[in-house]
DNA sequence: CAACAAATTGGAATGGTTCTAAGGTGCAAG
DNA sequence: CTTGCACCTTAGAACCATTCCAATTTGTTG
């Protein structure tokens, strides 16, 4: 099992790894992940969390969602100050910020893109991550 | 005189071009940025200027860079959900986050680097922009 | 000079996120 | 079992960078 797929299972895995706990809270909330793979806001995970646990509170959304992140299931994302964004996307992608809609897009990277883009940075310089951002204008699918 | 020169005198031309008048407060701004090219917020652009213009107002000060960011003079540039830094470096680079010190480093791009970063996005896509971020260590100057 | 627009100012408001303190939950040792 | 204890969730307060607002100041134009 590498570590790029994404299922519901995958997560009692990585937290057990990790020696936390299950509970219907992180369930709940990397399935709505996985169930509609944009990138909402910790705000719109909790709304959409609300229909199956109507008593979560908005502080267990941001814990849970700050634990997917540590167990790399799932990645944080940000565009300038606004609200963190939460992908489960593993592959290696860039983001595409649409402008015009706000809407933000996964970009596939080619096979050894990252390792070439690294080339760039001078001796002494030992990047941990990169990280790729477009701004512009999407063709909205027709 | 190319987009990409930057001196205080740039500034008034600038902004005359946008319409803007020369202010001390924008004047000054600008100047520190050049002084000591590092990456301040806000709040460091502020306590520099005080000493200059001791009755300056934050509130002017984030006026100001945004003025700055408007006419090209400078970028704003973020880290996950940290204040906003503002970099008066206008050659095409790219930022390295020393996650140890917290410190902000340019790399320049080579020639071409942003072209081919663009050539990974699928048909439908107008980026208007690019940035690419690293974070890992940085070597210190010994 | 008068009129008006542009810019600055201090302080209040905003909003996403984090913190805190109080309960709940569930495995584990006895 | 059942008690202990660490983990987790919860509501609401606190935080803090930034923006907004209304009042004043500055500068330009007629
Ligand atoms: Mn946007
Ligand atoms: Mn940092
Ligand atoms: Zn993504
Ligand atoms: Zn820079």
């Amino acid at each position: 099992m590498s570590t790029l797929t994404s299922t519901p299972d995958a997560l009692a895995q990585r937290l057990a790894d990790s020696g936390l706990r299950s509970t219907p809270q992180r369930e709940v909330i990397y399935d709505v992940l996985l169930k509609k793979r944009d990138h909402p806001t910790a705000d719109e995970v909790f709304a959409r969390v609300k229909s199956e646990l109507p008593t979560i509170s908005l502080a267990t959304v941001y814990n849970c969602l700050e634990t997917l992140v540590q167990c790399n299931l799932v990645r944080a994302v940000n565009f300038e100050r606004g609200p963190t964004l939460y992908c489960p996307n593993l592959r290696p992608h860039a983001h595409f910020h649409d402008e015009q809609t706000g809407a933000t897009h996964d970009i596939d990277l080619p096979e050894g893109l990252l390792a070439q883009v690294t080339t760039i940075l001078p001796q002494g310089y030992d990047a941990k991550s990169v990280e790729i951002i477009f701004r512009g204008k999407a063709q909205s699918a027709r």
